[in-house]
DNA sequence: TTGTAGGCGTTATCAG
DNA sequence: CTGATAACGCCTACAA
C-alpha cells in the first residue's frame, strides 16, 4: 500500500506538504505541487480514508433509515436507493440499511437518511446526535429532497385540461401528511384559476381500494372526466374499473397518475403519469447529507426537483 | 467519545487488558474481565470500527456488485440487498453499491460480493487482489451461494406428475449458465425416472417471448399438459397467452413458475412457482463473505438452499 | 497474566 | 510556504 510517506520521499517534500496538496492545494507553490503530483501519479498513490476518517473522528459511513413500514422492495425505494448510492460513491462512503428505528443509532455511522417519515416521527429527530435529511417534504425546518409535488399535480392538471377533458376529478390518499396536501393544492389551485369546483375522493394506497370507489359511483361520471391520481397504485386501480365498466378509455375518460415508477411495465394501456427523478433524488439526498456532515449539521433547507409529465395510453 | 483508555481508566488496568478482554478474552483472569466487563457497561463503551480498522488494515466495507446489465430495481434484487445488508449488520460492516465493474477496484473495500456473473466474467475474477463470493452457482471453483436450481425443478415436475398432468414441457431460458443448466437438469431426471420424454423449448426470459412460443405452438399442445417454467416471466407469459387462446386454466394446462418475486401480485390466477429463500441467501452471502474475509481469503466452498414450492391458482 | 512502547496513515498545530 | 511533532483509538510485539 502506497502512504504518504511514500509519496513525500518520492517527492523529496514532508509528509504535510503531500496532505497538503491534497487538502488545501493553495497553501503549496505551484512548484511543489506539480512535483508531488507528480509523484501521486506515479506510485499510483491513493489516501486511505479509514486514516482519514480516524483523525477526523469519522466513520465514512451513513446509514438509509426506511420508517414507513412499507414494501422495501419496491421499484421506487431501490431506484431511490441506487441514486443514493451514486451520490456517496463520489465521496466514497458507504452505507447501511436500517429498518428498525429502534436500532439507527446502534454502530456508527456519521449520518442518517430518513426516508418514509410520518408527522408523529417528528420529535423523534430532534433526540437524534447525528446530522440526518430526510427525503419527502415537511414543513417543520427539517432539510428535505424531495419532487414538487404541487408543481406536479399543477402540471397534470393542466394537461387534462389541454386535452380537453371538461370533469376533473382528483383521486387522493387518505393521509394527513404534506407530500398529499401538496398535490391536492397543485389540483386544487388550477381548478380554481379556471373557475372549476375541485371534486375529490381520498383512499388509502392501494389499486383496489381505488377501483372500489369507481365502481360505486361509476354511474355519476360524465363523458369528458379526466382522473388525476395522487399515485400510480390509484390510477392503475381506476383503470382497471374504468375499464370493467366498459368504459372508453382515453376517448370519454382519462387517468393521470403519480411517480412514474410503473413506467416499464407493459400492461395495456399505458398509463400517463406525473414522473419523479427518483433517482436525481437520491443522488441530491447524498450530496445534501454528506455536506451538511461535512459542516457539522448545520441546516441545509430544502430541495424540490422538478417532476415530468410523461403522455402515454391513458388521456387522448 | 469512550475510548479504551476511560475504560482503563475506570477499571484501574493498562488498555492493553481491556483491548484483551475484546479480542482475547480467555488471556485474562476471570477477575480482571469481569471488573472491566462493568467498567465497559457502566461507562456505555464501544469500540471504534474505524481505528480498529486502521491498524488492521481493514475498511469494514464491502461493494455489492451488479454484473448482470439488468433492472436491478427488480424486487429479486432489492430483497437480496436486503439480506445481505442484514447479514453484514451483525459484524457492523456498510457496503457500496456497484453497477459499473470497471470501478469494483476503485476505492476500498475489504471484499466483494458479485451478482450476475456470467461465464465470460470469470476470467475477469482471477485479477481480483480482495476475497470474493459469488451469488449464482458456478463450477469452477469459485465460492457462491445459490438456491438449489436442481432440486427446485425437481420439486416442480414432481408437483405437476402428482396432480395428473400427462405432459410436461420445460419452458428454459436460453443462455448457456449452471443455474439454466441444474433447472433443465431437476426437470429431465424426473420424466427419465418416469419413464417419459422431455420436451424443451428454450426462449429469452421475457413474458412476451415465451407467449409467442405459446401461440406459435398452441395447437400442438394436448390437454392435461403442464408447463415447467425456468422463470417466473417466463411463466406469466405463458399463462397471459394461455388465457388468450381460451384455454382451462388450470383443469386443462398447468403453468409453474420459479423464483417467486410475482408472489404479492394480485394478478389472475396467481401463479403457481417455486419459490428462493432470497433475503435468506443474501443473508448468507454476507456471512460467507465476512468469514472469507476474516480467514483472509480461504475458500468457503459452496451453499445451496432449498427452494419452496408454492401452490397457488396456475395448477389444480 | 499484565503492562509498555511503538506504529497503523492521516491531519492540526505551531514553529521556522 | 514548509516541516517537525503530536494526536486520533486501537492492536501487535515484546518485556516484566
Amino acid at each position: 500500500m502506497v502512504t504518504l510517506s511514500d509519496v513525500a520521499k518520492e517527492a523529496n517534500v514532508s509528509k504535510m506538504t503531500v496532505s497538503r496538496v491534497i487538502n488545501h492545494p493553495e497553501q503549496v507553490t505551484q512548484e511543489l505541487r506539480k512535483l508531488v503530483e507528480q509523484a501521486m501519479t506515479t506510485l499510483d498513490y491513493h489516501p486511505n480514508y479509514i486514516a482519514q476518517a480516524l483523525v477526523n473522528n469519522r466513520t465514512n459511513v451513513v446509514k438509509f433509515v426506511t420508517l414507513e413500514n412499507i414494501d422495501t422492495t419496491e421499484p421506487y425505494y431501490m431506484t431511490l436507493l441506487f441514486g443514493f448510492a451514486r451520490g456517496l460513491a463520489k465521496k466514497q462512503y458507504a452505507f447501511q440499511l436500517v429498518t428498525d428505528p429502534s436500532k439507527i443509532e446502534q454502530g456508527n455511522a456519521d449520518g442518517y437518511l430518513i426516508t418514509g417519515a410520518r408527522s408523529k416521527d417528528y420529535e423523534y429527530f430532534d433526540k437524534l446526535d447525528k446530522p440526518f435529511v430526510l427525503f419527502g417534504e415537511n414543513h417543520r425546518g427539517y432539510d428535505f429532497v424531495d419532487n414538487d409535488n404541487q408543481l406536479g399535480e399543477k402540471k397534470a392538471t393542466k394537461y387534462a385540461l389541454s386535452r380537453l377533458y371538461k370533469h376533473l376529478i382528483f383521486m387522493g390518499i387518505d393521509v394527513k401528511e404534506p407530500f398529499e396536501y401538496s398535490r391536492e393544492a397543485g389540483y386544487i389551485n388550477t381548478l380554481q384559476q379556471n373557475q372549476m369546483i375541485p371534486q375529490i375522493y381520498r383512499v388509502s394506497n392501494h389499486s383496489h381500494e381505488a377501483q372500489k370507489v369507481i365502481k360505486e359511483h361509476f354511474n355519476s361520471f360524465k363523458k369528458d372526466t379526466c382522473f388525476i391520481c395522487a399515485s400510480d397504485r390509484i390510477a392503475v386501480g381506476v383503470v382497471r374499473q374504468l375499464l370493467k365498466e366498459g368504459a372508453k378509455l382515453p376517448a370519454d375518460f382519462g387517468v393521470i397518475g403519480y411517480d412514474g415508477v410503473f413506467l416499464n411495465q407493459v400492461s395495456n394501456p399505458q398509463l400517463t403519469t406525473v414522473k419523479q427523478p427518483i433517482l436525481k433524488m437520491g443522488e441530491f439526498l447524498a450530496d445534501m447529507l454528506l455536506q451538511k456532515i461535512e459542516q457539522s449539521g448545520s441546516p441545509q433547507g430544502e430541495i424540490m426537483l422538478e417532476p415530468s409529465l410523461v403522455r402515454r395510453g391513458t388521456t387522448r
